[in-house]
DNA sequence: ATTTCATCCTGGAGGC
DNA sequence: TGCCTCCAGGATGAAA
């Protein structure tokens, strides 16, 4: 669900309330969220967090990072339908509560997932700065470059693969932060097809593509992201991006440039939507 | 070595 | 109203 434009602004919400915060209890009611070398012991973890203060709050791509002042992090991967946020106890979301932090103003941190495809670790000795390596240690998959840390040299390498542009943009190894909504309005911003063979998309095209990627980021992150469904920053609101989407979830209606209908493909179970004349292969 | 595919889940939408 | 099928912002390990 989330993807870097969401978890920005929970981020940005987060910072805006609690750093330097205490933390006086942790509370897990699913454990099968939890994972890392402390899998088997987050009781102990746990007892360790009380009385903790939360130093920093970060991202790096689409995961989550809650730094707190004794070296340990709180790493939260939001999967599909995951919300990280204050207070909110909904009934709704009640239900699906499955990670609370207590702070010591007596507001708590929860952790809200229906389908569970969210993951929580706690990481030791974590950099905010450089939390790649730390990451890899908790068996975490390795990831590409931050969108934002793009050169369009940087990206004609990546490019220069025999791969589907769509599922290279979704290969979080070679870029991460992107996801299925914004792989698709890139594409669709830089007039390249989902299925285009990557190495075979010119410098200028490439150039286009750079642009747009960064520009749709920033943009997202203004409105407060996309909220398709699921989606909430960490005061539990809806994002603003969804009005502006051009071909995302738009299936069948006019392409806002040419008044093309908007077209869906599968690609490697994905669903890719663009615009068949304004994005050729 | 790369790349695709099934799988992990719940809930909402739409068809009958 | 209910029952059924299909679909969903992601990540991953197994299989091809």
């Amino acid at each position: 669900m989330p993807e870097l434009p969401e978890v920005e602004n929970i981020v940005i919400g987060l910072r805006n309330e609690i750093l330097d915060v205490g933390v006086t209890a942790v509370r897990v009611n699913k454990p099968v969220i939890l994972r890392g070398s402390y899998k088997h012991c987050w009781r102990k973890a746990m007892k360790e967090l009380a009385g903790r203060k939360i130093r920093s709050v970060t991202r790096r791509a689409k995961r989550l990072i809650v730094s707190l002042d004794n070296n340990q992090a709180l790493l939260v991967q939001l999967g599909m339908t995951g919300r990280f946020m204050i207070n909110n106890s909904d009934d709704d979301c009640l239900k699906h509560t499955h990670f609370v932090v207590e702070l010591a103003d007596s507001r708590q941190l929860r952790f809200v997932d229906p389908r569970r495809f969210g993951k929580l670790w706690l990481l030791e000795a974590l950099n905010p700065e450089c939390p790649d390596e730390a990451m890899e240690g908790a068996g975490l998959g390795r990831l590409g470059p931050e969108p934002f840390d793009l050169d369009k040299r940087r990206l004609a390498e990546i490019l220069n693969c025999k791969r589907v542009i769509k599922n290279l943009l979704l290969d979080q190894t070679r870029i991460a932060g992107l996801g299925n909504i914004y792989a698709d309005e890139s594409l669709f911003a830089a007039g390249i097809h989902p299925e285009t063979v990557s190495c075979n998309i010119p410098s200028e095209k490439t150039a286009l593509l750079l642009s747009a990627i960064k520009r749709i980021l920033r943009k997202s992150i203004r409105q407060g992201g996309t909220t398709f469904s699921d989606y909430r920053n960490a005061y539990g609101e809806r994002g603003g991006f969804l009005e502006m989407l051009q071909v995302y979830g738009r299936t069948g209606e006019p392409c806002r440039k040419c008044k093309t209908a908007i077209e869906k493909v599968v690609i490697s179970g994905r669903s890719s939507h663009f615009c068949p004349f304004c994005q050729q292969r």
